[in-house]
DNA sequence: TGTACATCAGTGAACGCGCGTTCACTGATGTAC
DNA sequence: TGTACATCAGTGAACGCGCGTTCACTGATGTAC
């Protein structure tokens, strides 16, 4: 090799990251490639040496930012937790404004699942296998009533963390977005929480 | 008047018509006047004597729509049901496979709510007005544990219903997609009708 | 009833702009000797 | 150690295209007499 070794892959790997704030940020459609390679501190000619197309590099960023994000890959301190703790914890830290007020930062599916139908089958079949991996994270702290793990609640988890914060950020008040992310984690807390594993859990 | 009355009025209301179809297809970057002009039979060049800009047309369609929806003014066959029954009603045809291959048809909510935040004050004023009749017209039959119309559990219902049909429309296997329906449906019987009204309502 | 005129909803070409993608190039990095 | 050369990641101008918006116009509709 007469290159340095692995800068390339540096260089691709701040592509993947300012994919990931500016798509957050804008919307696959109006997320430019220019804007991405703007992000990284590059110019919009260099990118063709990573990624074949503008789609490729979606459907990457996409599984990439899953994979790292703490749904499929539990912070430190969750690691501690299991069960209801965990989900408690999990849904005390999704549903905030904090996470609400960070669109660019903050978990990839509220602002781009509503593109993904958009997007053609192989970012699906990519995000659908991501998706297994976090259900199949948060299935052993989600017990149904045989106290077996539970995909079904999972996936119901999962679309209540979705819907909420979607539903939170389209509304222009503070008040209203937060009293939707307070219902939010009642609801869990009420039906995926309590019932799920009793008092002596 | 020297012209047909309501000529223009009808041609209006057939743009808001089909605005609410493309918009939802394409999402609200890449659904363009020109694209919504032609799905009502028009050319382009005459959007500009309807509305003041796309932004415009956005906001009034995004309310006009969710007016007109099931969801905040309900069909014949909702009014005879009320309190369980009638979420339960709710909940059935909403998560359903049918709901989910019409994204041009079915609610706009899932399709579009992720665009809110990117579509600036007046557009997230005017839904925050409309979810507020949304909410207005369920809380009634989600009573609380004193028997109080819950507009939480209302605001809760509804992020379960968004989150759980933008996941399903997300993946690629149909299979994966209707199991998050049930899910979604079944956390909504255990958590807002089961223990909402016990046995005697 | 018939003809000349006024209205105005909708047409279609044009504008400046940003898009995704291509490609000839540049210049810093490392090699050969 | 020093110089000539090869590599190739990244640059920047260019392409054809569709965008939102503007505007001079057309032609069907209705009015006046």
């Amino acid at each position: 090799m007469r290159y340095p070794a692995d800068q390339k892959q540096k260089t691709r790997q701040r592509i993947l990251e300012a994919a990931a704030v500016v798509f957050r940020r804008e919307g696959l459609q109006a997320g430019s490639v220019d804007k991405v390679m703007g992000e990284a501190g590059l110019t919009a000619g260099g990118f063709y040496a990573h990624f074949a197309s503008k789609d490729a590099l979606f459907a990457e960023m996409l599984v990439e930012s899953l994979r790292q994000s703490r749904l499929a890959s539990a912070a430190e301190k969750d690691e501690a937790l299991s069960g209801p703790a965990r989900i408690r914890a999990l849904a005390d830290y999704y549903l905030t404004p904090a996470h609400r007020h960070s669109i660019d930062r903050g978990c990839l599916m509220p602002p781009l699942l509503a593109d993904l139908p958009r997007a053609g089958e192989p970012a699906r079949r990519a995000f659908e296998e991501v998706l297994g991996e976090i259900t199949a994270t948060l299935a052993p702290h989600l017990r149904d009533e045989s106290d077996q793990p539970s995909t079904d609640r999972a996936l119901a988890l999962l679309s209540v963390l979705i819907g909420g914060m979607t539903l939170a950020r389209a509304v222009a008040d503070d008040t209203v977005a937060d009293r939707i992310l307070a219902a939010c984690r009642r609801l869990i807390e009420a039906a995926l929480i309590e019932p799920a594993q009793p008092s002596n859990a």
